[in-house]
RNA sequence: CGGGAAGUAGCUCAGCCAGGUUAGAGUGCACGGUUCGGGACCGUGAGGUCGCGAGUUCGAAUCUCGCCUUCCCGACCA
């Protein structure tokens, strides 16, 4: 293989495939769209999940379990589900020898088993709301697979809620999605555009889907995170009923909200460059590389080093640290290694500048590199990772905002996309018809979102021209 | 799921069209030495059911058919 990465600007599909790869995140497996997770990947993927769980029970959810295998009738009993569903379910029909007299549903997501369940779990206001999440495997049955991105089999974390009212679950949903924002930006250092899907976007079931949106820095969109408000739909059809306070039978409200392993897919593309990986500070599974210089005929200078890296080791206390001792191999392939799996920042230590009591410090988001003295740096370390969080976040803050258009018409979305993609807002009325006038007016081009924050906004539709209060973003879409 | 391309060492590929000794290169890997502040060099060595399965043939990496996987372009989707 040659020694550096196919480059973004060249190809960024290779490149993406190239840096998953390269940085042993993961590669393929045997079955097609399915993957192994290498331990640097599953690595950053627990963070990622302690980070995500830990708002989770913040918020007062329960973690448990539901099995993969879904009887098929469980999954039919919700219409517009099933039929949403159906092109990409697994099923098992065999147990060992013998057919199964009823084929199992291996979970494209787990509505179906859950309310089932609860159906006899639920008899009153009393039990509500029910607050729960898995985090698990989902197979879905999908045409064209990306490492991480869409893949066959893939992790996530599924909430499932019910609530007496309507309002509660508009609330819960509100604050799960926020919970992705959360972590999309606060730990990922990922801007995302909070909103609304259309109709013909929304999940299978749901009354109303809302989804974070990414930019990665090929100006397409990734859907990050979703929150379903599923209303009464489900617990209608699933019937699970409650005596409420007055004695009456009632349906309760229902979420469901979910983030898979798609948001690694996210975290690369929106961060990596020619060298490969970006890690942002607060999930790198490795914060600070510690690459030692010397020579093998000076046992002294060595000697030093050594103990300098002793000295930063033993000082680093929660800092994930890490130092390279691996032998017979030059300095430039260790940073070059280190830089690949996106390492944030790198720590050099060798006998030049520890002659002056110092050692040498580069960051991988900017390559900005520097020296300070050897005294007093272990303790530093969680400031440096805090600018390098600044900087990669400000950096993805600004291509989002610099590739970031106001469109007022058809005409001038596509004239917008001929060049470069970006993100595309506009006035929206949501009629179907505007929709697919606005995917027709370029390549690949659909509403991503009605975007939360503009929610309100009064102006006319971009395609017909009526009065609109929802302002669409517009984007190509993973 | 439609249209196209590809699969030969861990990786990138040559060899295939015109079937014929023991299947090659670069890189990577192991060991030894010289090196060592941006992907070093020399030497030695290991590593292959030529994607899988049938067929044609005296003989198949090479020709034919089927299947699997990957990539690209569409339709579908987190």
């Amino acid at each position: 293989m040659p020694k550096a990465i196919t480059r973004k600007s060249e190809d960024f599909d290779r490149w993406y495939t190239d840096t998953v790869r390269r940085a042993e995140l993961a590669d393929y497996a045997p079955v097609r769209g399915c993957m192994v997770i290498r331990p640097y990947g599953y690595a950053l993927w627990e963070r990622i999940q302690r980070a995500l769980d830990d708002m989770i029970k913040r918020t007062g959810h329960e973690n448990m379990y539901f099995p993969l295998l879904i009887p098929e009738s469980y999954l039919q009993k919700e219409a517009q589900h099933v039929e949403g569903f159906a092109p990409e379910v697994a099923w098992v029909t065999h147990g060992g020898q013998r057919e199964l007299e009823e084929r199992l549903a291996i979970r494209p997501t787990s509505e179906t088993i859950i309310c089932s369940m609860f159906a006899d779990w639920i008899h009153s206001y009393r039990d509500l709301p029910v607050l729960i999440n898995q985090w698990c495997n989902i197979v879905r049955w999908e045409r064209r697979t990306r490492l991480f991105l869409r893949t066959t089999e893939f992790l996530w974390q599924e909430g499932h809620t019910f609530h007496e009212s309507r309002a509660e679950a508009v609330e819960e949903v509100e604050r799960m999605l926020d919970c992705y924002r959360e972590l999309a930006e606060e730990w990922l250092c990922i801007p995302v555009v909070p909103g609304r899907k259309t109709e013909s976007e929304k999940f299978a079931g749901a009354e109303y889907t809302l989804s974070i949106e990414a930019m990665m820095s090929d100006g397409w969109a990734l859907q990050a995170g979703t929150s379903h408000q599923l209303g009464q739909n489900f617990t209608r059809a699933y019937g699970i009923s409650y005596s409420d306070r007055e004695n009456a039978l009632q349906h309760p409200f229902q979420t469901s909200w979910g983030l898979s392993t798609r948001i690694i897919g996210g975290l690369i593309m929106a961060h990596g460059d020619d060298s490969g990986l970006v890690m942002p500070p607060r999930v790198a599974p490795i914060q600070v590389v510690v690459v030692p210089v010397t020579r093998s005929n000076d046992a002294e200078g060595a000697a030093a080093v050594e103990a300098a890296c002793a000295r930063l080791e033993a000082g680093a206390g929660e800092v994930r640290l890490r130092v390279d001792r691996r032998e017979g191999i030059r300095p430039g392939e260790k940073y070059a290694h280190w830089e690949l799996r996106g390492v944030p920042l790198r720590v050099t230590v060798g006998a030049r500048d520890l002659a002056a009591g110092a050692v040498t410090l580069t960051r991988r988001v900017d390559g900005e590199s520097w020296t300070e003295p050897l005294e007093g740096v272990a303790g530093r370390l969680p400031a440096l990772l805090e600018e390098a969080h600044t900087r990669t976040w400000a950096r993805a803050e600004t291509m989002l905002r610099e590739r970031t258009v106001e469109v007022s018409s058809l005409e001038e979305l596509g004239q917008t996309f001929a060049g470069e993609p970006v993100f595309a807002n506009a006035p929206f009325c949501e009629r179907p018809g505007c929709e697919e006038a606005v995917k027709a007016a370029a390549h690949a081009l659909s509403v991503r979102v009605l975007r939360r924050d503009r929610s309100g906004e009064r102006g006319r539709c971009l395609a017909c021209g009526e009065a609109s209060s929802e302002v669409a973003l517009i984007a190509r879409a993973y």
